[in-house]
DNA sequence: CCCTCCCTGTGACTTACATCACACCAAAGT
DNA sequence: ACTTTGGTGTGATGTAAGTCACAGGGAGGG
């Protein structure tokens, strides 16, 4: 057991689902190269072709949606072990409709959507490990988008906050009141 | 070309996404169970145990939330060629948070979580066109989300109406307005 | 050290939508 | 034929949240 303390972090998110050896886990990584980036700089940009799914190692972004009147709309946050990118341009491979820029200096590792669908073709283990991540994330918008039809903009934010404490020592409450979809004054105005 | 006319509507399906062989069509039709019901009827109940993911062959169902004040809040409609179940209690195993029942009479094909997985543990290619369908349910929902933060309820039911014209001759304005996530009088005042 | 930028709070006013109440009508049930 | 039920429209009123405007207080850069 002295492995699990220096494994890599994408491996150990891997296993919580699927067990791999090592041999199929450098095949895995082989697929991904890393890049880094700093604070305020764009990892997606909207109108743009989107690159890659992100696998978040270290730091924090934000994918989010400007609307005609300029008003941003986060749709969701990327944090360590985190997934992201704009999932619709990335499977259909369409111009992103999404921003998606660093929050703080952010490492991630980016999977082109021809070497994910090769894994997933190769790997049974990563198909089905791509399944899982994708029903647990389903079902997590389903939640948020009751939560959005019957909660009040306080209840959203009590739940958040039980939820993710960390995010609030991490990110302004103006991105988490455009998470939650309310204006930044009744976001400071709850409480 | 005589076949498609005929084929088994979760055939024709599967094949949208991954052709299959007679076989492996007839394995995984057998993974299910067939069921009627009439309106009115549930499918699932909140408090109890998600049995299947059902897969609608004909008829129309919605799955609801009904908070404590008693109002309903409608998640997903089911129609022809939909899966529907209360997907956070189906794949957790535990107890169901929605309803779900029948506004027209429906028949449905029943999926058991262990037939599911073993499916997708067996035939590679059904974990992938389950990892695709979750895919695309998981972009539909990020779409979802951004039109309930961004969107009037107006502009929410033109969208929709676009969408999904032959809803609108099936199912009482009552339930499109839950939802939309407003209430049933502002819908009547749109327009 | 000052200056700018960013974040936050707060007051005044507006607005979209909810809620309550009522009425009408068509379809189904007895 | 009458009653019940479910779906829909509409007026009056209430309220949560948006918008506009301003101010104070860090944090970081030159």
């Amino acid at each position: 057991m002295s492995k699990p303390k220096t494994m890599h972090p994408l491996r150990a998110h891997i296993e919580k689902i699927t067990p791999l050896t090592d041999a199929e886990f450098d095949y895995i990584l082989s697929h991904f190269t890393s890049r880094k980036l700093k604070k305020h700089q764009f990892l997606v940009q909207a109108g743009m072709a989107v690159e890659c799914d992100y696998f978040v190692i270290s730091g924090l972004v934000k994918a989010y949606f400007t609307s005609e009147d300029g008003k941003q709309h986060i749709l969701q946050f990327g944090m360590e072990d985190w997934w992201i990118t704009d999932f619709q341009a990335y499977f259909n491979g369409t111009a992103a409709t999404l921003d998606i820029d660093c929050i703080e200096d952010t490492e991630v590792l980016c999977l082109p959507l021809v070497n994910r669908e090769k894994l997933c073709a190769d790997l049974h283990k990563i198909e089905h490990f791509f399944r899982k991540k994708s029903n647990g994330g389903y079902v997590a918008l389903q939640r948020r988008i009751l939560s959005l039809m019957n909660n009040s903009a306080k209840e959203r934010y009590e739940t958040l906050l039980a939820q993710y404490p960390t995010l609030f020592q991490r990110v302004p409450k103006t991105l988490i009141a455009s998470y939650l979809g309310v204006s930044r004054e009744t976001l400071s105005r709850l409480s």
